[in-house]
DNA sequence: AACTCGGGGTC
DNA sequence: GACCCAGAGTT
């Protein structure tokens, strides 16, 4: 143990000084610059998080124009990113430091703790990057790093290992220099300790590295196989007027992909085809009758925890008109406006579907 | 403790 | 395909 302290100060540190990767956020780290980047980087890689970051910040420069925008303005800024809750929690917890303390980010821990969004990783990486604080972080990669300098055995996804890695990574914290440590614990995991090529020779720490002396690094840290994930059809309509006009609906804001906009549709049931899924799906989500006219294009997707083939046809309504009765909100949009809303990557795939040339010819 | 919640890179 | 990523919230 003090063996690993001393190398963490030794050379970890004096490591990440020369080898650090450049960052948007970590020039000018005002707390809500370092806020918006921890949030954006839970659970996704920096260069998916970074072009993301910029726009954002053009955006909205500061916590007072967050909280002022609409959560559809804030939900169109995060399109594409995944996770959307940490989109609607972010744009939460700025109305709340806009009412409940005057527009000024909380130094309290404990005040940021209670913010919607920010658990025990962001709390930490916020008050040490922003506050310097002394917080150790554990993240996936502090998770790796540690199990493999100790040859950690206990199966990392369990309440008992987050605990004791996380008092591992409070012991072995530089107090003082809390930011520094916690940026070199993640950036050796993301460019060294890598989850199945472990750069070795590049370490730093090797020398004190169990898992490295064991010669097994990668069978650190242990976990317990993840079930596979379900399969599901789904089927969608792009119902078009006479206008020329399409329909959508937003999602409701405690559904998976809450607040974002999509056509209209649902899961195939068992015993119908997906014609038919796709009219009992507007009846129930809209009230309205339809009729499906030519196939549009199938989209495959997959997310965290099962996988989609999103069937989507050309409809036109027979009876009725469109009622929010399963959704949120609907509304008409020509093809030419239609990105001005969210939607989720796999209805993005659909638009850029219509809008191919000749895109709507078979409606 | 188990489950839900996106999207994309990597092997 | 499976795994992983600067995890949090709900049940």
């Amino acid at each position: 143990m003090n063996k690993i302290k001393r190398a963490v100060k030794a050379r970890l540190l004096p490591w990440f000084a020369a080898n650090k990767r450049s960052m948007p956020w970590r020039s000018n780290r005002t707390p809500y610059r370092v806020w918006i980047s921890e949030l954006m980087l839970q659970q996704t890689r920096v260069d998916q998080a970074t072009p993301y970051f910029h726009r954002f910040m053009k955006r909205f420069p500061s916590l007072k124009s967050l909280a002022a925008a609409s959560q559809e303005d804030v939900l169109k800024m995060w399109e594409g990113l995944g996770y959307y809750s940490r989109a609607r929690n972010l744009h939460k917890a700025a109305q709340i430091i806009a009412a409940d303390y005057s527009g000024r980010f909380p130094r309290d821990p404990a005040e940021i703790l209670k913010l919607p969004g920010i658990g025990g990783y962001t709390v930490a990486a916020i008050g040490s990057l922003a506050f310097n604080l002394d917080m150790a972080v554990l993240d996936g990669n502090v998770i790796r790093v540690l199990s493999r300098l100790t040859a950690y055995t206990t199966d990392t996804r369990t309440t008992t290992a987050k605990k004791e890695l996380q008092q591992l990574a409070d012991e072995l914290l530089v107090k003082g220099d809390a930011g520094n440590f916690n940026e070199a614990m993640m950036e050796l995991g993301a460019t060294v300790c890598l989850p199945k090529n472990p750069q070795c020779g590049e370490c730093p720490m090797s020398k004190v590295c169990l898992g490295h002396e064991s010669g097994r690094p990668t069978d650190y840290p242990v976990k317990a196989p993840k079930k596979k994930t379900p399969h599901m059809v789904v089927g969608a309509a792009v119902v078009t007027n006479r206008k020329g006009e399409v329909l959508i609906a937003q999602r409701r804001e405690k559904d998976m992909l809450g607040g974002l906009w999509e056509f209209p549709g649902g899961k195939q049931e068992t015993g119908e085809t997906i014609q038919q899924c796709i009219v009992r799906e507007l009846k129930e989500e809209l009230g309205i009758n339809i009729e499906t006219c030519g196939f549009l294009v199938t989209v495959k997707h997959a997310y965290s925890h099962f996988t989609m083939d999103l069937h989507t046809y050309f409809a036109k309504i027979k009876s009725g008109r469109p009622r929010p009765l399963e959704c949120q909100n609907f509304q008409w949009l020509k093809i030419s406006d239609l990105r001005k809303v969210p939607y989720s990557k796999a209805d993005l795939n659909i638009i850029a579907e219509l809008e191919k040339p000749n895109g709507l010819k078979k409606g």
